[in-house]
DNA sequence: CCGGTCTGTCGCAGTCGTGTCGCAGAAGAC
DNA sequence: GTCTTCTGCGACACGACTGCGACAGACCGG
């Protein structure tokens, strides 16, 4: 599973690829113009950017040009039918591929495996920290090579939170992005997933190693 | 955590913003008038600015430029719906960057997470003065390496004092800013969350290097 | 329709943090 | 030099926050 986010201004185009993508196990966030689009990008650090060029407002030129300044996201780009010129310049603004439309799922589910594969397998594929293994595609974890069996909120959870080590998540964030609903008043919700998360993958749940608890403000994934 | 102004003269929009910006861990203080604004602005030195456009008095492009020239802070214009004047003229007086209202709170917290990202990262991420390391993602704090587990108070103190080295907060500002509850009377509350903060970071206590005071003033971050 | 798993809620208990108090020492004022 | 004011600092008790077990309803597959 890759978490993509996609900017296509045309909803038919947009709703069938996000539709498709889905069914081949990615998890699809899509965005509608190329402003929309870089808010997005900074709020869900997606593994890849799927682009389409003509875009209202801020061209996919630009867009992709800000994304790669900003890390080492790959970007593959959606072009009408084979111009040269697209081709050219979009991969001098930064993309990593591309392919024209109309785009057929399959193929572009192809090409972003292989992108994601070649820009050194950091997302699709294996997160490895300490003797934790997340698997993005199988979606499977496992500690000390033993496969931990993971419910599917657990494992949303755990992904949210190791796409970004380090970064601490606050509760409200974690359930706008985990269970996607806006809570009325907080509760233990969170607490109690990541306590329910902990004792299956830390082998001392009472200090915790991938999880940690950060008092007064949510919590973090990975040391440091 | 980023320290954001809302400068919204509609009592209604500035209440929610606040309190959704609030929501996805931001430190927000408002303002209702360019006037008032500008002051809170000298006095707050927040990280971001959100400004609306359409405000009594000086109007948000003159804050916006007078702002741009105070410094290196960078500026969200909130625009009524997509008038091709306001945005440029927007982007002329030197906005980083436009969000289009009614605004979304999740699409406003990204703009502004990407923003700051691409402003050098002077926020979020890693502020460095001297010895003392302190990354505001994260939320840590190091000595020399050695990280320091600071609790969440004496961390909010921390990041309030440091986000302007130099400048002298008095014991009522930082009780408004770290506390947020207005205090009847004053208290020995700062004083003890400094003493005990400097007990952590400093090599020294008796003669601190980062946190130092100011006799009958208050407290200030860093070598003058 | 039934059984099992998963999920969200509740309550309790332990822990850690926070705010208050009092005293002593230092810095200025006169 | 003395007195006042302000700050450093240790002690302590209350309260907030989190871990954790238990339970009931939802959901899913058979």
């Amino acid at each position: 599973m890759a978490a993509i986010l996609l900017i296509e201004d045309d909803p038919l185009v947009r709703r069938g690829l996000q539709l498709a993508l889905s069914r081949h196990g990615h998890d699809v966030r899509t965005a509608d113009t190329g402003e929309h689009g870089l808010a997005e990008f900074a709020s869900s650090t997606p593994d890849i950017v799927v682009l389409d060029l003509m875009l209202p407002g801020i061209d996919g030129f630009e867009v992709c040009r800000r994304i790669r300044n900003a890390g080492e996201v790959p970007v593959i780009m959606l072009t009408a039918r084979g111009d040269d010129f697209d081709v050219v310049s979009g991969l001098a603004a930064g993309a990593d591929d591309y392919v024209v439309k109309p785009a057929q799922p399959t193929v572009l589910d192809a090409r972003i495996r292989a992108v994601l594969r070649r820009s050194a397998g950091a997302s699709d594929g294996v997160r490895a920290h300490g003797e934790l293994r997340i698997d993005t595609t199988a979606l499977t974890v496992s500690v000390r090579g033993e496969p931990v069996p993971l419910t599917a909120t657990e494992l949303r959870l755990l992904l949210t939170l190791s796409r970004a080590p380090g970064r601490v998540f606050s509760r409200t964030q974690l359930l706008q992005e985990v269970w996607e609903h806006d809570y009325l008043g907080d509760s233990r919700l969170v607490d109690n997933c990541v306590q329910r998360m902990r004792a299956k993958i830390e082998s001392d749940p009472a200090s915790p190693v991938y999880v940690q608890t950060v008092r007064g403000f949510g919590y973090r994934f990975g040391p440091v």
